[in-house]
DNA sequence: GCAAAAGTGTTCCTGTTACACCCATGG
DNA sequence: CCATGGGTGTAACAGGAACACTTTTGC
């Protein structure tokens, strides 16, 4: 991690460039995501050779590996520059499709739309509703038929210290967060356990736990993001987006428990998860199952269930 | 809030600005801050001219008036643009000392130092510990002998819609958002109910309530620090750095009720304050008062009360 | 019927709310 | 001693955790 400084005159005189960078998170079994050609790096890398280690969902995260300096030559987050009439959020979709191929299609956002509701005077009794940021996607209803873009994202954090990029020119970073549906969710896509093979050579998903080294402050990055997707789980409700359209209250569960590192009751969590309101039963039931088959349900968000309701980026 | 286009041709050319702009709020009564020359504006300006309107105390906002295109003449959020070897949380910290006259003294930030402890495994039981960011400056112990820097800085958002300035340049705006400590608070300081005279001619107060047209988008910028401000009250703890070194649990307990415009029983917000494990009682009372004297308290973080415990921006 | 998971009921406990009451102080 | 706010006690209530128990399926 030692950036050697820079051409201090030079970089007095450009301008600083700005690119944007996601951490997407996807839920899968150990061995079941389609590896680049040779991952496994120094140490901690996810090699995807063993097949099948442990059965064990975690967190898995898509890595570029940089093939101009500064840091060619190692992983970094996927992303790109901000391209002069794009929008951040956009180039995070476009770097992220670009990255994993898929197709730039659902978005969720931000502390989004309707800049009209940011009133005071609704903060009474903030006790039990759930607790900052999320809101409701308004052209929600997710489109079906598309290679699954990132089902949730989000702006992270602007990282702009100075000393961040060794190269003579100054580098300002916007990282986004991304939540990608497990490709074992119930949709109709592709369910050959291989994520979408249509993303380049030099792209590969490790493990959220043991991550190469990586460029820049990236890093960095990824602990944030991973403690925010925890702290978003734990106190509102993204979980259900690393599922399909309709899901059982057990996979619900299973992802919570996945993320969290927790085990939880499942009396409790069914209890909690509708007192939400925000599950609606679909009226269909699982399929398949050796054991009594489960009821499925779609996520809608309870009218007033959080809602800072705001669109910094419309 | 209607943006010309700009000149697409020359606009493509030009590298994007960075700037930073901060919501910096502070809890005054009504008519006891140093208004600008001509302040109250255009049906909603909080006009300083009839003192003491009501005794309600409310949050108050620094603008700055524009001097140049675009939106020259109208308030703006101080700020000022990102200086070529500069993190944006000093530019943050030094835009908002020109603006009010302040020293640049102690700062409290973001989603703040101690990279090492943003380790998974911790995030076992998280239901009554509070919630997300937030965290304890490891300097603490607010310097005494300064002219009230902020007292807490963090990072809001990164705007950067293209379309969000109408000149030529496109903008990219990194906004915080700030306590200032209460000129009324138990500091030894300027006592003399009017903020800092070396702020500058073009600079003035305003409610946060009744805040005139702002430039850009200023105004939702505005809109979504006031939530954040809001949230963090109820589920943090950041309401203090608006007070002294030392406080009575009924000053905390006004700033509280001042930000979230509720009233709380006094029994049991003392039972929750002092339940927190943040509050060390001074040994000292309050002298002076008619009634019986409350005792003092000063704030320190109870070690893993809550602490992410990361720096983006160190 | 047996195994395994879905789903329900019940108890205990903790933190919050509402409110009655006592305490300390300046006038 | 009285007015007023500081500070304590306590009963009612709500939500969560733990766990016993019933239901539904495939084999």
């Amino acid at each position: 991690m030692d950036y050697e400084s820079a051409n201090v005159s030079e970089r007095r005189m450009l301008p600083p460039r700005i690119a944007v960078s996601s951490v997407a998170f996807a839920l899968e079994p150990h061995g079941e995501i389609s590896g680049a050609p040779d991952a496994g790096l120094s140490g901690a890398g996810a090699s995807m050779t063993d097949a099948a280690v442990t059965e064990t969902v975690t967190l898995w995260i898509p890595l570029v590996r940089r093939n101009r300096e500064p840091f060619a030559g190692t992983w970094a987050l996927p992303g790109g520059p901000l391209e002069w009439d794009e929008a951040p959020l956009d180039t995070a979709r476009r770097t992220l499709a670009d990255a994993i191929g898929a197709s730039p299609s659902e978005t969720v956002l931000d502390p989004a739309n309707s800049a009209n509701s940011a009133n005071p005077a609704n903060s009474a009794n903030p006790a039990n509703s759930a607790n900052p940021a999320n809101s409701a996607n308004p052209a929600n209803s997710r489109s079906p038929a598309n290679q699954a873009g990132p089902a949730y994202l989000e702006q992270l954090y602007a990282f702009g210290a100075p000393e961040r990029s060794a190269s003579d020119q100054r580098l300002v970073t916007i990282a986004y967060w991304a939540l990608i549906e497990s490709s074992a969710s119930g949709s109709t896509e592709t369910q050959n356990g291989t994520r979408d093979n249509t993303q380049p050579e030099n792209v590969a998903w490790f493990s959220a736990d043991s991550l190469p080294p990586l460029a820049f402050d990236h890093a960095d990055i990824v602990a944030y993001a991973l403690w925010r997707l925890r702290n978003k789980t734990a106190y509102s409700s993204v979980a259900y987006r690393f599922l399909g359209d309709s899901f059982t209250l057990a996979e619900l569960r299973a992802v919570h428990e996945a993320i969290l590192g927790t085990r939880t009751d499942p009396a409790n969590f069914r209890r909690q998860a509708l007192a939400s309101g925000n599950l609606v039963p679909t009226g269909e039931v699982e399929r398949g199952t050796r054991y009594r088959p489960a009821k499925m349900y779609r996520f809608h968000e309870h009218p007033a269930s959080d809602g800072m309701g705001f669109s910094p980026e419309p």
